[in-house]
DNA sequence: CATGAATGAGGTTTCATTCAT
DNA sequence: TATGAATGAAACCTCATTCAT
């Protein structure tokens, strides 16, 4: 839908990251996103289908930006590189509070969605992060957990970040601080994920 | 005017979960709970103030029971008592499929409302919970973490069963033994937060 | 869609005609149908499907009381009866010219509809005028025409008093005069096609 | 503004009548139409005025179109002239059929503006038929009918045009056939009309 | 207590028209 | 001349809430 490679629909991105972070995504109004990008409401429809256009949107360029700074990630050591995994997860969300917000209270809806574009960025990012943990497993010279309960591992970790995402956002806690215990309490869930493939 | 104490408020509640799970709380009507609880549109509004506040009773009825049975478990090892109050949250949740649904979607509500009733009920259960985390650290021999620190654990702690429960909907894996994955990793990273304490 | 026999949706569908008539189907506002009816705008839809069932409802209402009518005419000779029938569709428009202007700019829609209620009427009134003209042509003793030839003479018919109609409404001749001269010029022409079937 | 003489604005007639045809007046799109013209679409602007004006020139190149015809008839008897004239006018719309099917749903606007150009043409025709009609009178040695009675007339003869038309679109019958059936009762009914005048 | 018909404010989306290029 | 991106007014329809019965 987007016809001009321009920075009109990345305007139209932020300015509804904004109102959407305010209103949550069904009471945001649509004129609301346009007058904060400084646009007309019907140019947002040059650009987006339409409101569900607008989140889908959003989360794509985010998941997009993610999967690229993932990859270029160094190849070191899997533990290394999934504790940095889980800090440019934690730091692409952090950095940006309106954004984060919209992810906690949003993202469900991306994911529910049929099949937007970014979903294939979703996926890379769920998979390195896969990868990486398999080769800690491998590493450990454990057994290598069945790909569910890697799932169900990896999920707890997401929910572990987002839950410090959340706390961040409402105490005032330093990012910083928070990024650290965040990591030191998955980097232990994790291994205990993989310990606990023996019992 | 809540809480009439027959069982049409009741009723209605279990009616809301329903079509809440389904739909959503901004698609649902308000017309279609009340259906569902086979009761008159209106007379929804003799037992509830509104829509927000039919949300609100969900999850105070829900935070109520859980604090009471949070407070009948057994006082032994204060380790064992957070291992089975995750549980007892994790089971809460689980064994109704819709309630889990509607709280994973729609809790923040919940707690972004003014002052709900319900809300007394659920700080309690926080504190049920920071008290053994307490306790467990008292036992450790390690310094107690501050208050921030700990909440952020107590958060990362219910962030993960969240998304425990998230993936036991989505995927066919019997709760009993995602709970026991999680409950694993879930004790694993609370160790490490109080272990990193000194760092 | 209708819910109360009651006479609601009777005053929506007369206060549609007024509005209708004056600012034609595409321009006229559900609210000032409302509005007319004095009624709450979504009320409307307690009784209508939309803005096109409504039109659907005027002429639906329309052909089913001139099938009625029709079907109560004396089943005299069949070239008064096909006069009488003329008079009847030629009346139940003149007498309500709000509604005659309507007919005249509107009517192709609710045949376009897929599958309007009324359809079933308006298909009655048309195979009672058939079978009057059948019959004309058999009293003649000419060779019966062809259906499809029938139907070319039925629809230019309709045509003339389709005009008839549009003249009385913008030229200020009396109904009655209109539609004598109406009548013996459709006499002329239906006798004509039956004539002509010889040719 | 309007008529550049080029042959643009002579394209963008055409193609609206397309579009017109396929989608009606009100739904149909400006821009739609542009692009079956095979231009911006804001150059429809420098040939007319709007939408609305568009469909003005139409049929404004319609009438014109049929004047012109209409006035190089052979002045024959005036009985033969009436027969052609409505042959004319039938062939005009029958030899395009999306012309006829816009000429039967959105005519009246065009009779309804304020005073487009074409309107002198249109009034040229319904003179030139009215002299023809009133000079049969005179031959036929019957007192003239009045203006108003020969309009009626006139406008029946239209109607019955009108809905031949609309019957060769509908039905798969042969335009020539349609149109000899369509004269015949014309025909008829212009004498009837003459005739009807002495009672 | 119970009902559900009635209400009307409010939001997404469309599209004729403009105007800078 | 020609363009098409941008605009923003306008309207259908939904649905939470009320209140007469």
């Amino acid at each position: 839908m987007r016809r001009k490679e321009g920075d009109k629909a990345t305007g139209i991105l932020n300015a509804a990251i904004v109102v959407f972070a305010q209103d949550g995504f069904d009471k945001a109004q649509v004129s609301a996103i346009a007058h904060q990008a400084g646009v007309g409401t019907g140019s947002i429809y040059l650009y987006f289908a339409g409101k569900d256009d607008i989140l889908h949107g959003i989360f794509a360029r985010f998941w997009e930006n993610l999967a690229e700074d993932m990859k270029s990630l160094p190849q070191t050591d899997p533990l290394f590189r999934m504790n940095d995994q889980l800090g440019l997860f934690f730091d692409s969300l952090a950095g940006n509070k309106d954004l984060a917000k919209v992810y906690l209270r949003d993202h469900h809806r991306f994911l529910e969605a049929p099949a937007s574009t970014g979903i294939a960025a979703y996926r890379a990012c769920l998979e390195l992060g896969r990868k990486a943990f398999v080769e800690v497993a491998k590493t450990s010279g454990r057994k290598i957990p069945t790909a569910k309960t890697l799932d169900l591992a990896q999920a707890f970790l997401f929910g572990g970040v987002r839950a410090a995402l959340e706390f961040g956002l409402e105490r005032a806690m330093a990012p910083a601080k928070v990024k650290r215990h965040m990591q030191t309490m998955a980097m232990a869930s994790l291994l205990a994920a993989i310990e606990g493939v023996e019992s």
